[in-house]
DNA sequence: ACTTGTCAACGAAAAAATTCGTAGATTTTA
DNA sequence: TAAAATCTACGAATTTTTTCGTTGACAAGT
């Protein structure tokens, strides 16, 4: 029963995060319809993921209702902090230079993103 | 005998990437050792380890040798694009204006490296 | 009410990642 | 040169992740 927790969710259990963040708490058929616009998952496949995500603390169930109600454990903010954190130690040594460089290097960024990292930038520069 | 290929590393080989990277080169005893600085791992662990990746093309592998040296099949630059890239996609929606502000806010950055951060910005800009 | 469809729970299989023991080859050392 | 140490290869156990079939409960439509 035991599930190991405080481990970064997996591929699959991020895709998962994403569409309850996107979409704000769903039934596990609602998550899987969204999984299937790319991608054929089976609903119990789904389903089981969901199940276990809850046991480790990812997910938070309501089930008040007879169609279980899911929603993450920790918000879009904490859970991509905790993911870029740890990439940033595991493959950049810590140094958030490299990161964003990288970063930018692996996307096309518009001239009014890099604007608003910009400035970003300077309200860091300001504490 | 068929390895997935083209798939991210995993921790485990990151940490041996990780070595590799910072070494140069190395024997599996070498990576070993250093990877026992913290944490215990055992050789013929850190060996199959090193063989599995050299099956999936993450290493390479000098026989010339009797104590085969290994290295990485990519630089550090190219993988820390790919990792940063993928979690960009699969974290971030794709908006790197949000990586770099999680990251930022991830870590203590000193007002030296931000303002590198920020030159950086401004050559991107210029392209 | 009864048939049909949807749901959660469960178990288990398949796939991938991690671990290590043992055997046999090669080198070092005593 | 014989014993000890070191190395690769191999196979297999373990753990985690991903997948899905089946079962029995519940609900909706007829």
């Amino acid at each position: 029963m035991a599930r190991r927790k405080n481990s970064r969710p997996t591929d699959r259990e991020l895709t998962i995060l994403r569409i309850l963040w996107d979409n704000g708490p769903s039934t596990v058929r609602h998550v899987n319809e969204a999984m299937n616009k790319d991608g054929n998952t089976g609903y119990t496949t789904t389903l089981k993921l969901m199940q276990i995500m809850t046991e480790k603390g990812l997910l938070v169930r309501d089930e008040s209702q007879w169609k279980h109600v899911y929603k993450p454990a920790l918000t879009e903010e904490r859970t991509q902090k905790q993911l870029v954190g740890d990439l940033l130690e595991r493959a950049f040594s810590g140094s958030a230079e490299k990161l964003v460089m990288r970063a930018l290097s692996a996307k096309k960024v518009s001239a009014k993103e890099l604007a608003r990292i910009r400035k970003m930038l300077d309200e860091f520069r300001r504490k």
